[in-house]
DNA sequence: GTTCTCCATGTGATTTTATAACATAGCAGT
DNA sequence: ACTGCTATGTTATAAAATCACATGGAGAAC
């Protein structure tokens, strides 16, 4: 990721977290192409599952197992943890969502259907997650795991920081600089 | 995988955590590093913040709170949550211990006083783990970031697999294989 | 169509991880 | 010694995740 592949990203990665955009069509489209996804594994599309991906569609924000399981509660299903934490298994299994390590949350997946490996820019003022591709694998951690044999099986790549739209909002100062 | 089941693979500069070493030295050398750091920067490096400090240096595994919190227990030390928290807190904070997302847990920092961007490989099957220094900011991501105005301060890269000792030990089939 | 099996769901209880809130104690500067 | 700041100790509670077991529903086998 370092060097040469600088713009993996570029491409495919419009920040849909930030940026502004359709949001019905981008509920719509999610679950259509989880279904299609469902269908073409023979996965089974349940009404919870369904739910649950809904509730996430409707934020580009991680959202914590329990505010999901409110927001079931509400909508008649089970109510305890066991009943929105499987149906988050089920949907992270299959790469219809992904959790966000860094807040114990989860988010629908930007990319569903492609075999990726996400990355993720976290906004620590407004909380929104754009999701981008990573190329964690071929950067300087992919070269350090392949010089000393480590098999690489997934990768969690998660970015904190403010939002071009807070960024604006706020003065400098209270931003603070990192530059990592 | 306590101070002495290092594996003896070749060891590439950075990736401590699989390579062998003399791990006393090591445990030495973080506390003395502590030391330094704490003293250029004017800070308090406490009997509790050495002790915690000294038990991450003892592992190049990363150790869950409670863990932590049960052997300062055994030295004589407060018993109640807090008192692992708030010292993790203080070496995660200066950069002398890091934060596992992935596994809720903390590892002492293998490069203390560099300002650095740490990665972190992990082994799932025998769970020690490795740092190396990312470079996330000035990758892909960093470059998305860039494009978008989004401001990283903080990064977390964690890859999660099979490190070479345990692939040795392991059937191919067993291990997967994943290729992000 | 009935039965069987598998998987999904519902529910109660528990475990693990983390913080809040407040009291006590130690050091640093005056 | 007084004062202000930081660190520690302790009780209690919150937040996140899992265990264990009962119920139910869809699809395959008969």
């Amino acid at each position: 990721m370092t060097s040469g592949s600088s713009n993996d990203l570029e491409g495919t990665a419009s920040p849909m977290g930030f940026a502004h955009h359709d949001h019905d069509t981008c509920v719509i489209d999610g679950l259509a192409a989880a279904e299609a996804c469902c269908a073409k594994e023979s996965l089974r599309f349940t009404p919870v599952r369904r739910k649950v991906l809904e509730i996430l569609l409707q934020e580009h924000r991680a959202l914590g197992a329990y505010t999901i399981l409110d927001r079931l509660r509400d909508e008649g299903f089970g109510s305890q943890p066991p009943v929105a934490y499987r149906a988050l298994d089920f949907l992270v299994a299959h790469g219809l969502a992904h959790k966000i390590e860094r807040l114990n949350a989860f988010i629908a997946c930007a990319h569903p259907g492609e075999n990726h490996a996400p990355a993720f820019m976290i906004c620590r003022l407004c909380d929104s997650v754009a999701e981008a591709h990573s190329v964690v694998a071929k950067g300087a951690l992919g070269t350090a795991a392949r010089a000393i044999g480590f098999r690489i099986e997934r990768t969690v790549v998660e970015a904190e920081g403010v939002c071009p739209t807070c960024a604006e909002k706020v003065p400098d100062k209270a931003i603070g600089n990192a530059s990592v």
